[in-house]
DNA sequence: ACTCTTTGACCATTT
DNA sequence: CAAATGGTCAAAGAG
């Protein structure tokens, strides 16, 4: 028979509404490129990368069974404005401060560790597209205090803030 | 037709 | 050097 083609259509995979499923997102977009099991928790880590034409920012989600997030970090700055989801547009000045990649010593900015039940609120309140860049800061305040992250039980509550 | 998620394998790094 | 862990890429599937 000539014809062959078919399409051959069968599983099911959940999505909702892609591109539009605000749960945490900061205001970018992210495309998924790989997840992994960490030793030590059950947790499956998800890898993310900012969809962006030059956009070194990388982020890495790790989820726990009961759907919180264990442990959220961003790797990376943006080097380009928020895009407009659905959002206000507000004027914003759009002063489109695109600076050119290169921030100096720009160079994998280091991991940014938290205590446990520290507010991880950087940049939590997508609003507005104010670009907000950080350049390299290096918070390293030297300031470990006990916990140095070991295997201690999480006292994270479950809701604590809106994520 | 395009875009995005998912999964496995492979690579990089550390001990 | 090898094993272990983590990290990234790529192909397929699904909408």
């Amino acid at each position: 028979m000539q014809n062959n083609n078919d399409q051959n259509n069968s599983g099911n995979q959940y999505n909702q509404s892609i591109r539009e499923q605000k749960r945490s997102d900061d205001g970018y977009n992210w495309r998924k490129y790989g997840q992994k099991q960490v030793k030590g928790s059950e947790n499956p880590r998800s890898y993310y990368k900012c969809t962006y034409p030059n956009c070194p920012t990388k982020k890495k989600v790790e989820r726990s069974l009961d759907g919180q997030i264990t442990e959220i970090v961003y790797k990376g700055n943006h080097n380009h404005p928020k895009p407009q989801s659905t959002r206000r547009s507000s004027s914003s000045t759009a002063s489109s401060a695109i600076q050119s990649y290169n921030t100096q010593t720009n160079e994998i900015p280091d991991h940014q560790s938290y205590g446990s039940n520290g507010q991880m609120d950087s940049v939590a309140t997508p609003e507005n597209s104010s670009i907000s860049f950080g350049d390299d800061d290096h918070e390293h305040t030297s300031q470990k205090s006990s916990r140095s992250r070991g295997d201690d039980l999480d006292e994270e509550e479950p809701d604590s803030k809106r994520w």
